[in-house]
DNA sequence: ATTATTATTTCGCTCTGTGAAATAACCGCT
DNA sequence: AGCGGTTATTTCACAGAGCGAAATAATAAT
């Protein structure tokens, strides 16, 4: 019928139950949070732990394997997304001497793909493979745009809105406007709406359909991103953006009159 | 008795054919290269699928998903050795100017952990996720410089050495000293056995114990890596190493003199 | 030392995952 | 179109794989 192999759907329940907050778990804590028998998630354990998915670390937890991590990469490496728009992230970074972005939608919220950052810089504003919600991230909101108005309403109305800072947008008719007034400009802000003093400016990568797949940006401290500057790195991830989608075969009125 | 969960095994196996030369497959590829019936390939996939371990393309092929590209991201991350090195590899960065590699011992390869170049550079010179061959590669020996004479023996003995250009090192007797070489000096030098034009240098990073458990290296042209500049930049790795190795818990003698 | 918690092994029973086979979808040919 | 060949997908009855209760061993907590 459909798939499912209890012991495989077990085996990575017991791999996604880990993350970045809880990195290593013990069997017992595993059991826990699963309900499922001990002795299952042990032989579950020392199976993985065989192929290196998993890792036994010193203290007697687990944690994921050297083989996740490769793998990790193999997916990151294979999608074409990444690797066309790498380039185009450099060169955003480099014109902009900014942290530049880029993300793709998963589920309801966004998930950092790539980014070019300083590697002297002081702060790390993102961390790929790290999510972040959709209704105040500027990648969030230019992902949205890809909606129609209804779907919108609904994936909205089914988000927890959490405020982030005082900036925060939690009001749902306010972040439709904000997202509709991105799809008219072709760009959106987080104007300090995930962590105070910092901004950013993302835009929507789309593919030949008009769908949008992803979205680019660039966060820096709000001393950075204003003024005159600020209009100047609008107009750059914008044009990086449409640089993407055309090379993800996307061609815009705008692009060809260009 | 031990791990062996046969529907887990195979599914993990599915997992491990996907490679960054092969990147997408196919139902009946997989049959064939793993001799599992298409019918239990199929229904592993489909239950794999369903948790976003794999994504099925436009094309009707497989390939790995966006979980596991976060994962992979989260056991990179949980890394201590990552966590502690990398404000060590991006100084290296900054003051030699070169690419600048962290690797680790996997089985009789070496796998690039991370790594800190020019954003803007040209040329690639690893990839993260990546492997080596240990014996003829800067790293490789600076890794094998932790083995005893019996086991760097048998070591190199179970290894298919290939040259990939006319400096590798193909006789075991040669490679055991230059290995020895390196463990005299702290240092191991890939010169052009890897890739014509290209050196490297690699150091050691050892434990408390003085196990070794990493390596770092630099990597660049010939022409950036001679002369008197060579030296120093021996010097910068090595010392780089050996911080990294005391942030990890090793004391040699040389770092209590300093 | 005593208890509580966790890790690991054993083992009999059941229900799961398997693979042969059937069916359907999809090529590339002519 | 129609026809062979490959591949994807579904069905189903059976074998034996994986499950979990329970027992045991190893740790940690007090």
């Amino acid at each position: 019928m459909s798939g499912h192999v209890r012991a495989v759907q077990r085996a990575l329940a017991i791999l996604k139950a880990f993350s970045l907050e809880n990195p290593q778990l013990s069997c017992s804590e595993l059991s826990r949070k699963l309900k499922i028998h001990p002795s299952t998630i042990h032989r579950l354990l020392l199976t993985m732990e065989k192929e290196k998915i998993i890792d036994r670390l010193e203290n007697g937890k687990y944690a994921l394997g050297l083989k996740v991590f490769e793998l990790g990469c193999i997916a990151a490496a294979q999608r074409e997304l990444v690797k066309v728009a790498r380039p185009y992230l450099e060169e955003l970074h480099r014109i902009s001497g900014e942290t530049v972005n880029l993300v793709i939608m998963d589920g309801t919220e966004a998930i950092y793909l790539d980014k070019c950052e300083n590697p002297m810089s002081m702060v790390q504003y993102a961390r790929i493979g790290k999510r972040i919600p959709l209704y105040c991230s500027a990648v969030g909101k230019a992902l949205l745009t890809g909606f129609h108005q209804e779907d919108l309403q609904r994936a909205l109305n089914s988000i927890k809105i959490i405020p982030h800072t005082p900036n925060t947008i939690i009001d749902v008719g306010k972040l439709m406007e904000a997202v509709q007034m991105a799809k008219i400009n072709g760009y959106a802000i987080d104007n300090e709406e995930v962590e105070l003093g910092i901004k950013c400016i993302g835009a929507p990568v789309k593919r030949e359909s008009g769908h949008v797949i992803a979205a680019i940006s660039i966060c820096g401290p709000v001393s950075r991103l204003s003024g005159g500057r600020f209009f100047e790195l609008v107009h750059q991830v914008k044009t990086t953006a449409e640089k993407v989608s055309n090379r993800m075969g996307y061609c815009s009125l705008n692009a060809l009159s260009l």
